[in-house]
DNA sequence: AGCTAATAGTTGTTTTTGTAACTAACAAGG
DNA sequence: CCTTGTTAGTTACAAAAACAACTATTAGCT
C-alpha cells in the first residue's frame, strides 16, 4: 500500500502556499500601518466593494462576525472607517472607508499589485489562468462546506 | 485607475481556498482524534517520512519549532509518538509514530485520500496537474521568503 | 398589542499562536 | 580544558483567534 503523499493533498498544499505567499505582504501592512491580517482583509473589502454593513462583509469574506466586529472597531479607532446608522433598522450600521482609510487602501493595493505580479511571474500565462480559476472555483464551494 | 481586484490576489485566493478546503477535513481529525491542526501536520510528516528529529520536521514542514515542540509533546502524551535519545548528541531526540500513532495516521490518510479526490473532481486532469504543480512551485520559494 | 423567533452586532472567556528568552549540550580555537 | 559561539529543544508571557453567551432591535404571527 503506497503511503499517502502529503504533496498531493490539496488542503496541505494550499495552506502552505497561502502561508508562504502571504508572509512578506503581511509584514508590509503590519510594519507600515500596524494592521492585523483580519483588519487588512476588512479594509480591503470595504475599499473594493464600497459602503456596506458588517454582515455584508462577513458574507463577502467568510470571516466570522466576531472577528469583523473587532476589526471594524480597530479600523474605526484609527479613523480608517466611518459609520452611518441605518435609519430604518437601528441594528445595522453602514461602514465605509474614510479619506484616510482610502489612502491606506490605495497604497496597499499598489503594493499588492506589484507583489502579486512578482508571485505570478513564476508561471506561464496559461498556468496563471488555470491557477486563478481553480482557486476561485475552490472558493465558493470549499469541499462540502455544509454546516 | 482600476480598483485592485481581490479575487486576483494570490495570497488572498490561497488563504481562502486553504481555509475552505481544509475546514471539513479539520473537523474530522478534530472530532475523531482530538487533534489540532499542527498536531495533524506533525503526525503526517512522521507518518510519511519515518523517524526523524524535531528539527527535521521543522525543515520539512516549515512549522516553527515552538509549535513542533508543543505538538510533539501532545502526540507523545497520547502515545502516538515514541522517542529515542540520540547516543552521540544528547540534545537530539528521534521521533517516530507508535503502532497506535501509525493506525491513526493510516486511518486519516485514507480519509484524506477520499477527501482529496472529492476536491479534485471539480477539475480536469490538466487543471489538476497545473494546480498541483503551481502550488508546489509556490512552496519552496514563497514570495521572497528571505528572513 | 403581545409573544416568540430571528437578526445585527458586541463582549467575555478559553484556546492557540507568536515572540523572546531560556537551558542543556556540543563544537572549535586557543 | 576553558572560553566563545552555535544548535536542539523547551518554557514564559503577550497577542490573536475560536467559541459561546449576551444585548438590542426588528419581524412575524395570533
Amino acid at each position: 500500500m503506497p503511503a499517502f503523499d502529503l504533496t498531493e493533498f490539496l488542503p496541505y498544499l494550499l495552506t502552505r502556499a497561502a502561508e508562504e505567499s502571504s508572509a512578506d505582504f503581511a509584514r508590509i501592512y503590519k510594519d507600515r500601518y500596524g494592521l492585523l491580517r483580519t483588519e487588512w482583509r476588512v479594509l480591503f473589502h470595504l475599499g473594493q466593494l464600497g459602503e456596506m454593513t458588517a454582515t455584508d462583509i462577513g458574507q463577502a469574506s467568510k470571516i466570522h462576525k466576531t472577528k469583523i466586529s473587532r476589526s471594524v472597531a480597530a479600523l474605526y479607532r484609527r479613523r480608517y472607517v466611518v459609520k452611518t446608522q441605518s435609519a430604518k433598522d437601528r441594528r445595522r450600521e453602514f461602514l465605509k472607508l474614510s479619506a484616510q482609510g482610502q489612502r491606506v487602501f490605495l497604497d496597499l493595493s499598489d503594493i499588492a499589485k506589484t507583489y502579486n505580479a512578482h508571485l505570478l511571474q513564476e508561471f506561464s500565462a496559461q498556468e496563471q489562468r488555470v491557477l486563478i480559476e481553480s482557486l476561485r472555483k475552490l472558493l465558493g464551494q470549499g469541499g462540502a462546506q455544509g454546516r
